[in-house]
DNA sequence: ATTGGCACTCACCAGTAGCGAGTGCTAATT
DNA sequence: AATTAGCACTCGCTACTGGTGAGTGCCAAT
């Protein structure tokens, strides 16, 4: 659709939206003309940019000011314009030590990934840890390890297990145990691990299950078995984004804060790219975050030995260093992916 | 040693404290006789804050403004002068019914419980979960429950336990693991949990386990087993912080929100608290955050049925409604470790 | 098609003046 | 001796002012 613009104003474009990434300040014709030794006058430059502001791709704050980039010459410059960098070597060095030296499990390599991510990018790092609830049911066990203590394991139609102790009010036996498991492992199959937990759910509300003792019981451990805890997520480095000039106005600020604080929404929004592979960008509106504020995000999905996918990426101001953080971010996914993987 | 205050300047900086809180602007002599129905005239108001300025509870920001009280004041204030308000039922019902409705766990709990602190006090909510690492170690037991598949339970001295599963690369015969338990359990008595841990650092780099195939195995286990993973910590609320007036500048406001994002530091401040019973105070540079950001935090700690002891309260300015907050802290605490306790 | 030239627009400073809240001091009052 | 009224003084705040300069849009020349 905008592929109607020259190369030479594409070439203006760029260098505007550069500019305005590197200065956060109006851009003005003449500074193009200079800073990109471009064999153009300023006039030039500036009948090209009044072109490009009708066709929306900049706007100017005020009349005898520069101009700024607009959302959709942001999408352009991403999708068609950016010359990305590549991740150097200091940087390649960083990302790999700082996910092999946290010790403490999967949480603590993803914390320190989305601790990276941030100081690398001097932007927000953010990393939302697996979970296969979308993933497919395929088989349940209980197994008894004690007293009123159960070791409940659920295996995902792609190979993820996830283990869990549960605490009892009664006590099992081995017997009942098995039976409990045929009895999900036959009817919940090609559920989705979300759905099966809706299930068990609907039964435990339904007739049946107010009369039948055992039944009663067995759902009830079934659904601490099948809960899957809400998911992890990381959020670093929230401070850097103070340093951005045009959030430092206390409203704005308090706006961004705000959507962050209710991280469902984050996690819903990451949710979107899980299916997608490779990185994913959203610019301004299209991360659906408040509306207004001029925040975006870049993500890449990484994957884990047991398949269950995680999203990590970057979110800081629209005016963002695409050129390298998709890069980084790129990298940082699949240093993940491997390290998750090789486990 | 501020007890040489008449009754009539206690009085009048109390009204001065809880005027500043309520508008967070300087406030004149005038302000105070007027406010306060005092039978005083502005004059001998002066007067008395001229010499409480000099007692240096209170500063004037510049010649002509009112008064502020300074840190030293508000530690008057809350020892001594401080009329507490009771918890309303309202916000009873709003603790209670909060805690109860969140279901999964433990964490579920403190999560929903940050929130509602949050929300009652409209500043910062913070909790962090119990931990046993200070406790003693009293015993610790491993169960084969699968092929590389092992539990491990860990018994501190007041009866709170932690469950672990652990992945090996290599497998273990019940009798090993029986073995490795006796040798761990008496080695190990009377130290804390934290102390356990290093010793078996310790010894993982000594030479004897060198060259002891079993024992470096056996140590590599209980390292894990014995490892508490980082506190967890729930804070919620952070967006209030930029409703109070004083936090409006860009500036302040990042000193603050680094200060919280080494969460490391934050617990070590609260983790001092967690000897004493009962609701305390730190007012600014009492926290020990950021030197200069005029802080403060009220909390108390509350216990759990195993007897570990976690820490909740509110994170706000200085000038914070301290009449109210105090008692919904109490409050939550007590709340909470009924809970906890029933459980 | 490109460019030089030019009038025009505005945000962005100082600088200044008036205001008003609040102070400290002194002298009068109780 | 404590309290108060009165008053001069301070100083931050706001609004107004005019000057400056970056940047624009347009037109005529190349």
């Amino acid at each position: 659709m905008n592929i109607e613009l020259s190369p030479r104003s594409r070439q203006i474009l760029e260098a505007i939206v550069e500019d305005y990434i590197a200065t956060a300040e109006p851009v003005g014709s003449s500074a193009v003309a200079r800073r990109h030794a471009l064999t153009l006058s300023s006039a030039t430059v500036r009948n090209v940019m009044a072109n490009l502001e009708e066709l929306g791709l900049l706007t100017s704050p005020h009349t005898s000011a520069g101009r700024i980039p607009t959302e959709k010459a942001y999408r352009l410059y991403v999708d068609s314009l950016v010359a990305l960098r590549q991740v150097s070597r200091e940087e390649k060095r960083q990302i790999i030590s700082h996910c092999r030296q946290a010790g403490v499990g999967i949480s603590g390599i993803l914390k320190e990934t989305s601790r990276t991510l941030s100081q690398l990018s001097n932007y927000m790092g953010i990393v939302i840890a697996p979970n296969f609830t979308a993933d497919v049911f395929r088989h349940i066990e209980f197994i008894r390890i004690g007293q009123r203590k159960i070791l409940a394991i659920l295996v995902s139609s792609k190979g993820a297990l996830q283990n869990r102790l549960i605490d009892t009010d009664e006590d099992y036996s081995s017997e009942e145990l098995v039976r409990m498991g045929n009895y999900l492992n036959d009817k919940m199959q090609g559920l989705t691990i979300n759905r099966v937990r809706e299930q068990i759910l609907e039964e435990m509300a339904s007739e049946k299950a107010q009369y039948d003792q055992l039944l009663s019981r067995a759902l009830k451990i079934s659904e601490q078995a099948v809960r899957v805890e809400g998911d992890e997520i990381f959020v670093e480095g929230q401070a850097r984004i103070l340093d951005q000039p045009e959030f430092s106005d206390a409203g704005r600020m308090k706006e961004i804060y705000q959507a962050f604080e209710q991280k469902g929404l984050l996690v819903q929004l990451l949710s979107r790219c899980m299916t997608a592979d490779g990185v994913q960008i959203y610019i301004g509106a299209e991360t659906s975050l408040s509306q207004s504020a001029g925040i975006s995000l870049i993500t890449s999905r990484f994957v884990t030995s047991s398949n269950t996918v995680g999203m990590l990426g970057v979110i800081g101001p629209t005016r963002m260093g695409y050129s390298s953080v998709i890069p980084i971010v790129d990298y940082t996914a699949r240093m993940v992916s491997k390290l998750l993987s090789e486990a």
